[in-house]
DNA sequence: GCCATTTTTAAGGATTTTATAAGGAAACGA
DNA sequence: TCGTTTCCTTATAAAATCCTTAAAAATGGC
């Protein structure tokens, strides 16, 4: 989904050039020139607000102030103010940035990228190893840049696996470890599912997961990285 | 409970100037004047987290993609190093700040104040996730301009699953989070909810929620890159 | 090199889980 | 009370996974 961004600058020209600045990242860009147009609740409805400080009427900081409350998304003031005190204001009325200008246009996209990043951080629980990193919580395990497509037994093997790199495991030992208690037949539904990890692996060229001749399963350890 | 940041840099006098001047806001400090030393896990525990870029040995860029994978918290650099390429390569490396050298203490106060703050803060109004527009007061619901007829229960689903994006939950769990207690046949109850939360959002072409095989469901965490 | 054992691979069916649809109970407001 | 809405149950269809089976390949000991 397309982050919507509101700038709120009485400066046309700088408007139109923080609007195409910010659309070469895919955002989608409301402005506006007059701050004392801009209402609370249309403010909710974006990820990231832009504000100028100086402008003429209601100045970038009246406005902060205004809507401060009600919006949770980061507020970045853009100004020409360069004095530590107006930046200290900035940050004491809840604002998340305060770049000075003249900025670039690349520190701009930076740093508002950043924040929007940061706004679907979250704490996560995760495990790197061998390349391949497990999001514990999710579910899901990727490498590189994409998902892993693992079935439910797949990604539970290899998390196991992974979290006790190192150890060898009996096809016994994995099937019980994963889904509760022993089976019949487990041995050969192992196999059958390490396979399938080892191809979905295969992709992005690595194979952490060694056989152990006559005992089991091993997550290779610390392949340095 | 006392803020914890980490504050990485060769520079003798800088960390104890750094310290000096974030103690001030009652935050505890500790320093690390040689990053190759520093350990992914053991950065868990902080708030915060302050590296100058340029250092003998480890550099604060290569600490920062060391660590950043297991780390939650924000990264601010620290940095002479004051051209626009360098500044994009922090960012690029998930760095949440990128603070120009010689900077004002009160500066560096103000902007370690405002992401921590920003840790704390959480969505209370409003949500926005995937599309979906959350006023969490009205227990409404919205995409782009129109409101989504949600009953009560469709709602809290679908809230609680924005609320914690990427993070699975079984039917059995959600029925819990959002009912209070766990009831018997609730399972295919939820399916059954879901099915219409599915259904409605599909007017706006929009389908956030995705079933995790075998476990449950979640919603799709937005990666905005 | 040969054999016994173990692992790998492949394919198919059995099982489990989810999606969908329809109907009835319960709660709610008029 | 009536009618509406919401919620839950049930039944069936569809989808995906898991397990079994059997054959091919690999391994280690002799």
């Amino acid at each position: 989904m397309m982050p919507k961004l509101l700038v709120v600058d009485d400066d046309l020209d700088m408007l139109s050039l923080v609007r195409a600045a910010l659309e070469k990242d895919g955002h989608q860009i409301d402005t506006e020139a007059d701050a004392a147009t801009v209402q609370p609740a249309r403010c909710q409805l974006y990820d990231l607000l832009l504000l100028d400080v100086m402008m003429p009427g209601e100045d970038g900081f009246s406005l902060c102030r205004r809507i401060r409350a009600e919006v949770d998304c980061p507020i970045l003031f853009l100004t020409a103010k360069a004095e530590d005190a107006a930046l200290v204001q900035g940050f004491g009325l809840g604002a998340d940035d305060y770049i000075k200008k003249p900025f670039s246009l690349a520190e701009l996209r930076a740093r508002v990228n950043a924040h929007l990043r940061r706004e679907v951080r979250q704490p996560t629980h995760t495990l790197n190893r061998g390349g391949v990193r497990f999001d514990m919580q999710a579910k899901v395990a990727s490498a590189g840049e994409h998902t892993l497509p693992f079935t439910k037994g797949e990604y539970s093997i290899c998390e196991h696996l992974a979290l006790h790199a190192g150890q060898v495991f009996t096809k016994e030992q994995l099937y019980e470890a994963v889904f509760g208690f022993d089976a019949e037949g487990d041995s050969s539904a192992v196999a059958e599912h390490i396979k399938n990890i080892r191809a979905k692996l295969k992709v992005d060229a690595i194979s952490p997961i060694e056989t152990v001749w006559g005992v089991g399963y091993k997550w290779r350890k610390n392949s340095v990285l």
